[in-house]
DNA sequence: TTATTTTTTTGCCGACTGTAAAAATAGAAT
DNA sequence: ATTCTATTTTTACAGTCGGCAAAAAAATAA
């Protein structure tokens, strides 16, 4: 949004002609949009009455609705394939249950800090036909591989690979459930979602919820 | 669908008349069409289609859209209030690690005999507004509130009021993911969402994720 | 300045939506 | 048989959708 000293040094700035910005001002939009409507009940309108321009603009830059929608979750998986080398920094130096303690909290700051990524992805989870009728989101499940991948070489697990990546998909879909449905899951709690309470409700119970699994995968043998 | 022998005795069945079985013959397309796609993304038309009638043969027996999916989550409701008694037959008997067991059993073997109320109840539960902007959808809290009040009678538990709430409210949400949104977190598992193994996952895996969280409610102290 | 390119806006298309009313059909009662 | 009522089908409408083309505006280059 906020691209100050542009206006004079417009050389030093050659990728990010006009054009750039306008860019993300429509992707800027439509992930608002996104994370509060699925795919399909989100229109092109609403996300041009969200940013504040007309909605053929968004033609101009992306060629369909498909395609904006497919650059929306690209860059959201991207900014989670950042992320994610964070939350996992020193974890290798903890035992299992401060580690998983410390990488839940990482990620749930993460959320409040930038809640749309979740809420994009919650919001086309849950069709029963396959994901990839979705744009964008054969991405997801790669997204997942990578963190468990590179999770795998941090901290040393000793349980079968299988169950491994079970618990893995187990902790990942958990937290895309209580993030990025957290006004449901709030409301079923008694809690407010945007509140504290239900912030370290979060905290605590992920860590209670999938600490005994993680143990029993970071022993010899139980 | 199949109710024979109505032709001759029609005195028999006086409150079943013509009318009655064309609307359960909608309130059935409805579910199979809103247990595929969330409310908006779902067409009166697609009811229609699914069900093999004209489309504004849905609008003779109600009212609006919202009426009728209103009607199909209530219906929904009702079943799963009825479910939830067989569910907890015979639970106080055991001590919590089966009880919790063969309840998750009971649940996971019904949501495979009649998976549409799961996933309707999935299709629509992402949406970061308030969860009464869904026709039909403040029956769950109230659902989750009876079914969570019943358990607490049959079965002994000391732990704080408030925890036990959470607990079954994380353990109703997690529920309703994993097998409303079956295809996806099969997928994310690697598994077959239709297949033995998911539904082995599913049973062993809810019990392991909930039972460390039960154990400690039902204990005097830890 | 003028000429050229890039960006934005206006207007429209066919398809689809929920809702509405009219027309057709069926069944039962008189 | 006819009349009346309940049910179903047909037709229609006003609104929104994604996509597209051409005009208008703005920015850039000459």
């Amino acid at each position: 949004m906020e691209q100050a000293g542009n206006k004079t040094d417009s050389k030093i700035a050659v990728e990010s002609k006009k054009g750039d910005i306008a860019r993300e001002k429509i992707l800027d939009a439509a992930r608002r949009v996104f994370s509060r409507h699925p795919y399909h009940e989100a229109s092109l309108r609403m996300i041009a009455k969200e940013g504040g321009f007309d909605h053929p603009l968004i033609r101009y830059y992306f060629p369909s609705k498909a395609d904006l929608f497919g650059a929306v979750v690209a860059e959201v998986v991207d900014e989670f394939y950042a992320a994610h080398f964070v939350w996992m920094k020193g974890l290798d130096l903890l035992p299992p249950g401060k580690g998983l303690a410390l990488l839940i909290e990482r990620i749930v700051d993460h959320h409040y800090e930038s809640p749309n990524g979740m809420r994009i992805i919650m919001q086309n989870i849950s069709r029963t036909e396959a994901l990839d009728a979705i744009p964008g989101y054969p991405l997801i499940p790669q997204l997942l591989a990578v963190m468990r991948s590179n999770f795998r070489q941090k901290v040393l697990l000793s349980g079968p690979e299988a169950e491994i990546g079970q618990f893995f998909a187990s902790l990942f879909v958990t937290i895309v459930l209580y993030l990025g449905a957290s006004s449901t899951t709030a409301q079923f709690l008694g809690l407010d979602h945007a509140g504290p309470h239900y912030r370290a409700w979060l905290k605590s119970s992920l860590v209670f919820q999938f600490l005994p699994w993680l143990t029993r995968l970071s022993l010899p043998t139980s």
